[in-house]
DNA sequence: GCCAACGTTGGC
DNA sequence: GCCAACGTTGGC
């Protein structure tokens, strides 16, 4: 099992919006950054288990466990006019994005916050934590998983 | 709102 | 292939 970290702004999709889905489990859409879509196609497998992050907010930091259940297939919201990720770029035939399902796991008891994380011995590596990153989809080392679910 | 950092685009 | 211009991300 491989742990990961997945970013969404709360305006758009938070982690009560995943609580509020059929059986807690959505397709994590719109994804549209080349190094995302590849760990989505390629790395995250049914099986995984990543933290719930909330970005560009008023506590930007960690809410949730969710279970990756599926591996990666194709983004549909890419092949829809209608869909604000559509994407004339991306033909059926040959899909340009792709997606895995996510099922919440569970909420946190409280929010650990970047600024929490930042200060946090044993987290010097985290990917979360480089200067300039800025990617959607990150892994999180086994050791590191432990140390920030020892935060909560 | 500001700005640093990075990705993408497109002219050459 | 280079690189300037532009767009996006995301913390502050």
């Amino acid at each position: 099992m491989n742990f990961w970290l997945l970013k969404s702004e709360p305006g758009a999709f938070g982690i009560d919006a995943l609580a509020k889905c059929r059986r807690r489990t959505t397709a994590w859409d719109g994804v549209r950054n080349f190094q995302a879509r590849n760990m989505l196609r390629d790395d995250l497998r049914r099986g995984d288990r990543a933290f719930f992050y909330h970005s560009s907010c008023d506590e930007p930091g960690i809410v949730g466990v969710v279970d990756i259940v599926s591996n990666g297939y194709p983004d549909r919201s890419a092949f829809d006019p209608g869909s604000k990720h559509f994407d004339a770029g991306s033909d059926p035939a040959n899909p340009k994005w792709y997606v895995v399902d996510v099922r919440l796991r569970r909420k946190l008891k409280r929010t650990i916050t970047l600024a929490e994380l930042r200060g946090q011995r044993g987290l010097q590596d985290l990917p979360l934590l480089k200067r300039g990153q800025r990617l959607s989809v990150l892994p999180v080392m086994p050791g590191q998983w432990q140390t920030i679910l020892g935060l909560e």
